[in-house]
DNA sequence: CACGATTACGGATATCGTAACAATA
DNA sequence: TATTGTTACGATATCCGTAATCGTG
């Protein structure tokens, strides 16, 4: 069965005469004639009658006619639906990202999203590198946002850096610290240090270690550890907690006042790069290109923002 | 696009390889190869991944498998539809007949059409041979049963005749002439005649009029003419109407014995032949042969009744 | 004869099966 | 080497357009 006979079929149907119908689908009379034949004898059935020189539509042509329609109808949809994955406004994208990434990516990301891609699926998993590495691995998601790094470590992704951030130590603009110009690292460790523990490249925990001679263990010096950022986040506002973090992290809350960079000496002097991380053997459909390409947007609009913060 | 084309990337998405899925649709493995091949140039979108010697199918070969599977079932389904319909076990059904063949015809053929054809869509027009044959000509009805003396003066038609009724005079078994077995014409016109007037052929009119000495006009003889029948037969049980009717009308009501049929000299010595009337030019489908058949059927089984009545 | 539909026929395209080939465990 | 998928190639089938034919007003 060829949708090309069922459009010719339709057309005859929707033409007074045969000569009309093969006109309107650009084919020679004889032409169309024999598909029409081609089409009775393949379904075994008179189509229309043949009885004056004037084609009529027998009860199987009726019958068949909301078949051929929802046939023909089904395929020009399913068509138009490919184009649509094929140039990204349509399909499934699922990635993932941490949960310091809420203000700077999460947030302006999906707002981008839902307004540009109103046809795409988004499952977004907001998780610490490690899991998301599993996911990754497990074909759940198609990418995720992470640190670079782990690509040196794991052979079969591929990264493309996008954002280099600092560390620093922050806190509430309320708190006792707030005010100080130079802080040391003993006044630090009399109040309660937090962290959001996700993933941290071996080198980062080694300089940070030896910096602030944090050792038996760099994450036994912390009072609070989370694999969610919002938690940690909250102690800044709720309590006298002080928080190390990136700056990307932090770029919001500290544009609206409410948390302030300490002045710690030595400085937090770390960088991460943040990239998006990908299996190398796996391509991905261009509606992946196109959440990827907005987030490289966020990022540079993150850029222009951090650049603008005073207390850089 | 062919929906050959389409069972054999069905058969791919169900099969663990391409060699499987080409036994499965009985196809060479080469033939299979380009088949799917095709389908993806024809579509424009890579529908597997042949990176390793493993097919697996793409984002867009998801998408396009609920897109092929639909195509698929309702060219199945389309086609099943077509062969119920060729059967005459579906399809559409128009037919008329007056409302005297109520009890004998009407009743116990939609019972029947209801139980053995339950996918046939039956539009039942109860009128008067006038009406029907004006019907019939706008093809608003495939056939009807009425007189078949109407083929007589109507080129245009076909008639299988069926069925010969006589005709006679009845009253109710409540009726003073019920069981008065010498009655002349004078006693009956003494009570009130009814009659389903229908289409009568003139030749009945003419002989009815000789018969009983009812000139002027066979119709001015009549207290009440009506073209239902249920009307008239109502007259019998509530008054002291004498009613002039075919016999295949009364048969149900002299069984149950609320009526009776009475012995009147001259006796109403006409006959009316019953037959099913079409257009000569149209060929019908056969869920009307299915149907026709069913009424010869109830003829034959109305036959035997009337034969084992007492009274005849 | 005019008009609409159907064959007649030569050429182009598609599709098939067998066979040969490439790649991977 | 065995398995799996892809080309190579010749044969067949299908489909198209031009031209001729048939059947009615």
């Amino acid at each position: 069965m060829n949708t090309r006979q069922l459009k010719h079929f339709i057309a005859l149907l929707d033409n007074p005469s045969l000569s009309a119908a093969a006109e309107e689908v650009h084919l020679s009379q004889p032409a169309f004639s024999r598909s029409i034949r081609a089409l009775e004898e393949q379904l075994n059935v008179p189509l229309f009658t043949r009885s004056d020189r004037r084609l009529r539509p027998t009860p199987y042509a009726l019958a068949w006619e909301a078949t051929a329609r929802r046939i023909v109808m089904n395929e020009n949809e399913g068509k138009r639906h490919l184009q649509m994955m094929q140039s990204g406004k349509s399909g499934r994208v699922a990635l993932g990202m941490g949960s310091s990434l809420m203000d700077e990516l999460i947030c302006p990301l999906l707002d981008k999203l839902l307004r540009d891609l109103p046809e795409v699926q988004i499952n977004f998993s907001v998780d610490t590198s490690a899991p998301l590495l599993n996911l990754l691995r497990t074909r759940q998601i198609d990418f995720f946002v992470g640190d670079a790094s782990i690509a040196r470590y794991q052979q079969d992704l591929v990264v493309e850096s996008l954002f280099t951030c600092g560390f620093a130590w922050y806190a509430s603009s309320q708190h006792p610290l707030a005010k100080t110009t130079d802080i040391d690292i003993a006044m630090i460790k009399a109040w309660p240090m937090v962290i959001a523990a996700g993933y941290f490249d071996p080198a980062v925990v080694e300089h940070m270690e030896s910096l602030y001679d944090l050792h038996s263990g760099l994450y036994q010096h912390f009072r609070v550890m989370s694999n969610d950022f919002q938690l940690v986040r909250h102690l800044l506002d709720s309590s006298d907690a002080i928080l190390a973090a990136t700056d990307i992290s932090m770029i919001r809350a500290v544009e609206t006042g409410k948390v302030v960079k300490l002045h710690v000496s030595p400085p937090l002097a770390l960088t991460l790069t943040l990239g998006i991380l990908r299996l190398a053997d796996c391509e991905l459909p261009p509606v992946c290109e196109r959440v990827m390409d907005s987030i490289r947007q966020c990022f540079k609009h993150t850029e222009i923002r951090r650049a603008q913060l005073p207390n850089q």
